[in-house]
DNA sequence: CAGCATTCATTGCAAATGCAACGAGGTCAA
DNA sequence: TTGACCTCGTTGCATTTGCAATGAATGCTG
């Protein structure tokens, strides 16, 4: 008596078609900061968060740019030796690092930004109408997980 | 006179959303097959996709379970150590390598696929009515990216 | 304010990763 | 048939990763 293997699909499986697709975008977009301007993922993830939260702790990196702890350290380390970010001590709290963006980082960054937006135009006119539900997904997704 | 550094919301931004959103569902699915079966994420797609294909090569692998060549590799080689699947000399053409799939590794699946249907399930549930919409852009994904 | 638990960033280290190189096999045209 | 190419799977190796341990700083409680 053999058992009864049910037939599975990887390839219509949602988490696995979720991760492909996820890559795949990824990949596209890093194509830009890793072949022009030499960044990792972590690395732009740190920049692009500092554009927008100004001095900001290793710590806050960690949460806002779901970067883990130690990927979040290496990239800033990596990034102060650039001279794209400069990192020192808060006062307040000695136990913080606060991580700013450098005039060559924020100089990097206003060539980048504008291809990774329009790398977003591109993506988001490729879903079309979908926009919408994606992004209620999106949100559903952010706020729990099964 | 400043750069004029645009604003920008890395916590808004689709590639990095999408990323997150897919790290997620795998992470929460991997709980599944690593804690109760000891698999990796490559070791689960390998078996995942003997499941529905059968006997297959290293090189089959690689393309549909979008698989690293050395991970796919590795992969079976671990499998096949925990006898979960057999690796042969394909007699038509020696270059490849047949996996499949051994009864210990059927019995595992047939364990495992429940559940991981189950999560999918689940994952399902929580999208709602925007499934089918989500199934277009995953689909649009697959066959290109900016 | 003393002691203890917590938070933060870094680092050590084993394991995983990715890429290139390799060797064995196969293809095809001259 | 031979020799120049291609394909497949494995492996060597430098790099990256993730996790736990560490040490410094702070908060909390009695």
């Amino acid at each position: 008596m053999t058992k009864p293997l049910p037939d599975f699909d990887l390839t219509g499986f949602l988490p696995y078609r979720l991760s492909v697709a996820a890559e795949r975008v990824s990949a596209g977009l890093a194509r830009v900061y890793r072949e022009e301007f030499g960044l990792s993922v972590a690395e732009w993830r740190v920049l692009a968060h500092l554009v927008h939260a100004g001095e900001v702790s290793v710590r806050e990196i960690e949460r806002r740019a779901s970067l883990e702890k130690s990927k979040a350290s290496r990239a800033a380390t990596r990034l102060e030796a650039a001279g794209l970010i400069t990192k020192s001590v808060n006062p307040g709290d000695k136990r913080l690092i606060v991580l700013a963006l450098t005039d060559a980082g924020r100089d990097l960054m206003a060539r980048l930004l504008p291809r990774a937006e329009a790398y977003q135009a591109a993506l988001m006119r490729m879903i079309g109408s979908d926009l919408a539900a994606l992004d209620r997904v999106l949100a559903r997704l952010e706020e729990a997980t099964p």
